[in-house]
DNA sequence: AACCTTACTGATAATAATTATCATTATCAT
DNA sequence: ATGATAATGATAATTATTATCAGTAAGGTT
């Protein structure tokens, strides 16, 4: 990330601290600056690792606080990361992409991937990666709960 | 999951341990019927929970070893639910994909998602579904790692 | 069917991650 | 500069996961 871009956010995040009543403290700048900086995602373990370094580091509880404050305003995101979850079902035969009820739970095998296997050769064409794995996991709502 | 799809599931996994030298115990049957006749993603405690209603239930620990067990088998799949992980970076303004670098851990947002919107229609037309929202995460090598 | 080897188990302790509590402090509108 | 109070750090409490270890049961052998 630029410096111009790296500032730009910075100063993004913090006119939304401002305009939703939050106070713009030198802990919360402190995460912010970390994550805005990095170019890989950090666990709030390893974002208050890092800031260890800083002069007066904030607590762990702050770090804790600061992001949920960050995921309430919907200026971060999770990664899910294919080793990291929690919740375990029955393995799929092949590869196969899941459709999730956020109703019910219920969830279903959708067949066909074709279009999905497409999509990630152009993007192989136009990144330069080598794509060797993907997560797609749909979630809505199923005919019984609608 | 129909009463001999159920049981062919069992019985696909019982000889899945047999092969691969595991022993087919109590407290491992026990976790794999709770796993194969749930139509949701269950996590270690929900299964555990589950398990008290047996007979002679299945410490904890057991079943946490008898999850691993099925991952290392390949039998079971973690499930990411958007809520669920721990990992955080900035969002992306709008929806967009991530690409991550497997070796350094590097992300970029993929441009473009014309080909998944599409894919989805055709999902919500196969399955009567509602899909309201989805999870798509490449995973592989960039090019400076290979 | 009884025996034997040892992989596996339950109970529990240890570790790690996250959340709650509360007296003190720092932000920011006035 | 002042004051109201949102936010903080320190720490306790809770929750999730992993490690330890003596006792148990699975399953091949006889
Ligand atoms: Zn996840
Ligand atoms: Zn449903
Ligand atoms: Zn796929
Ligand atoms: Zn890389």
């Amino acid at each position: 990330m630029t410096a111009p871009d790296y500032d730009q956010r910075i100063e993004h995040w913090k006119t939304a601290l401002h305009q939703n009543g939050y106070r713009v403290t030198q802990p919360r700048l402190q995460v912010i600056r970390i994550l805005a900086e990095s170019e890989i995602p950090l666990t709030p373990q390893e974002i208050y690792q890092l800031s260890l370094g800083l002069d007066s580091p904030p607590g762990i509880a702050s770090v804790y606080r600061t992001l949920e404050m960050l995921d309430d305003l919907g200026l971060i995101q999770q990664i899910h990361q294919p080793s990291g979850c929690h919740a375990i079902c029955p393995a799929v035969e092949g590869h196969k992409h899941l459709l999730i009820c956020t109703s019910c739970g219920q969830m279903r095998v959708v067949e066909g991937n074709e279009a999905v296997s497409e999509y990630i050769r152009m993007i192989e064409e136009q990144t330069g990666y080598q794509v060797e794995e993907h997560l797609l996991q749909l979630f809505g709502i199923c005919q019984n709960c609608s």
